[in-house]
DNA sequence: CAGGATCCTCTTAGATACTG
DNA sequence: CAGTATCTAAGAGGATCCTG
């Protein structure tokens, strides 16, 4: 158990940034830092599924409320808004009346799309396996 | 702006579950879950650091402390519990004198490691171009 | 319609001290 | 060494009311 090939692909992050010497050791704070800019990003509770939804083209404010079951006025503005800073996502006015309002997926906020969407991906393809796993840790620690 | 090809891979994270019939609309509360279990496992601020650190083979406890700068004992012990129970890695007590216990990601835990891994690539090719995007967002609030 | 402003609650996570 | 227990601060997120 426990086959070492995948750590390759861990080094590749790493390397990305400057060469690692050793054989492991330690984070630096610099790609600890890339794993928590993307969280920032998408980490939170409500980031993705905006994201997911405008991939299917521009949307207005309220269409996304409609679209993102439970989220609150606060959260889905706050969200917009912090997507928006971070360049994956612009926001245009409309000067009439009613005012319309549409936000829109920026090619980085696509290509973080199909990147995200891997994710997502993987989650359904092992669903059943996670739960699987903590029914058995749960009866486990339970019987214990 | 705004092209519409890159919808069909939100599409087929939607298709994996069962087929949507409209050319979009909504968010089914099943696919929002997958996104949902996802950002529960690795969404948090170490599950990532630890995976990645798991990436180069079994590693004790202190071991994982000491690399992961930062972490608590008791967020370390929360978050490897946690993903234990998810069947990401696994625990092994060795009965010695001193204790040892070593993690080991499982093959579960390694498949995801290459997605994250994914994600935090996309987080360092793209880091130049968001800071752009911040500070011309908050230099454009801060004049306006 | 598209938010801004407030208030409030629950979860997350850090610090510290203690234990088998 | 490898945790557990307790306390606390900070922030995420929800509900509600108000406005250009």
């Amino acid at each position: 158990m426990c086959v070492e090939g995948d750590d390759v692909a861990a080094k590749n992050v790493r390397a990305r940034v400057r060469d690692v010497p050793g054989p492991c050791a330690r984070w630096d704070d610099e790609d600890a830092d890339f794993i928590r800019e993307v969280l920032d990003l998408v980490g939170d509770k409500w980031s993705v599924l905006i994201i997911g939804t405008l991939a299917d083209g521009p949307t207005r404010y309220s269409d996304l409320a409609a679209a993102i079951p439970g989220i609150s006025q606060r959260m889905l503005t706050l969200t917009l808004k912090h997507l928006q800073r971070n360049g994956l996502l612009t926001r245009t006015a409309y000067p009439e009346v009613p005012p319309r309002v549409e936000y829109c997926l920026t090619g980085l906020g696509r290509s973080l799309l199909s990147t995200v969407l891997a994710l997502a991906g993987w989650s359904a393809d092992h669903h059943a396996e996670i739960r699987r796993h903590q029914a058995a840790f749960d009866s486990a620690t339970a019987t214990d």
